[in-house]
DNA sequence: AGTTAACAGGACAGTTTCAGTCCTGATTGG
DNA sequence: CCAATCAGGACTGAAACTGTCCTGTTAACT
């Protein structure tokens, strides 16, 4: 139904949580925040450390923290750090292998503009811009931070 | 991933196709044509038939034709014949149903303008522009965000 | 009429992918 | 030395998708 994975939805929420701490969180903490069960957002948040958007700090008393404001965060890099490349079909994944009937498949290379598109659109759009976006009428800020 | 099914894939063939036929083709010569089996080309055709996108004659001698002319059919229509309603998170699908952790989750509604940017990108390619896209001969996507 | 070609609509199993959990190891502070 | 915390991977159960098949309906041709 091109939707994205719910650990992206997930991922949002715990760096726009993770904004609002303005400081070290840690994984437990966060998650009591959001009200996503520990270890699944534990998983997301390695997820986003792996692709430098958190920056995590092990030990006693570490946690993780931002890697950069929000402002300069896409929803683009989100999708890539959890989904993996933003690609729309198979044909064009970078995975390689060529379509099993390439020399008959007359779709083979048209997705391109399609997938250029996208991007395009993901990388535009900030999570500053989706923290700001209007709530649901009765839900403030203040409840969810 | 953010892909969206084979099967749409197999609708953009199936019309590319129908709009070099220039005239009504079966299913099973629809088959032969894209190299795709008989009874899944058969499926996708019954969709795009049930929203219009192509016109279906039954009985002998039958078969189908364009709906419309390829450069006035959009991928977002596509996308909807095929898998449903472009919505990339459960929360804002058309369903109706609230989420059930509405009054924690930081997120909600967070996604419409995505989802906004993505309708539109997609409303503005149409099948003939995707009909128009060279074929590459080796089809390198070489890196993706 | 009867037969044949073709679409309509739904039901079905096999496969794949995903979400969520858990376990073990490494690192840091008290 | 002990506790807290992240890192990384493996595993299971559930869901979605793909592809196929079956039965019924429509229309042309003989």
């Amino acid at each position: 139904m091109l939707k994205l994975s719910r650990l992206t939805d997930y991922a949002v929420a715990a760096l726009v949580r993770l904004s609002a701490a303005e400081g070290v969180e840690t994984s437990p903490g966060i998650s009591a925040a959001i009200g996503i069960p520990e270890p699944t957002v534990a998983k997301v948040l390695k997820m986003l450390a792996g692709q430098g958007l958190v920056i995590s700090t092990r030990g006693a008393r570490g946690g993780y923290r931002l890697g950069r404001p929000l402002a300069s965060i896409t929803v683009a890099e989100i999708i890539v750090a959890i989904d993996g490349p933003i690609a729309l079909t198979s044909c064009v994944e970078g995975s390689g292998g060529t379509c099993e009937s390439l020399t008959r498949c007359p779709v083979a290379g048209r997705w391109d503009p399609v997938n250029t598109a996208i991007r395009s659109a993901l990388q535009n759009i900030s999570l500053a811009d989706m923290a700001h976006a209007a709530l649901p009428p009765g839900l403030r800020m203040s409840e969810v931070a």
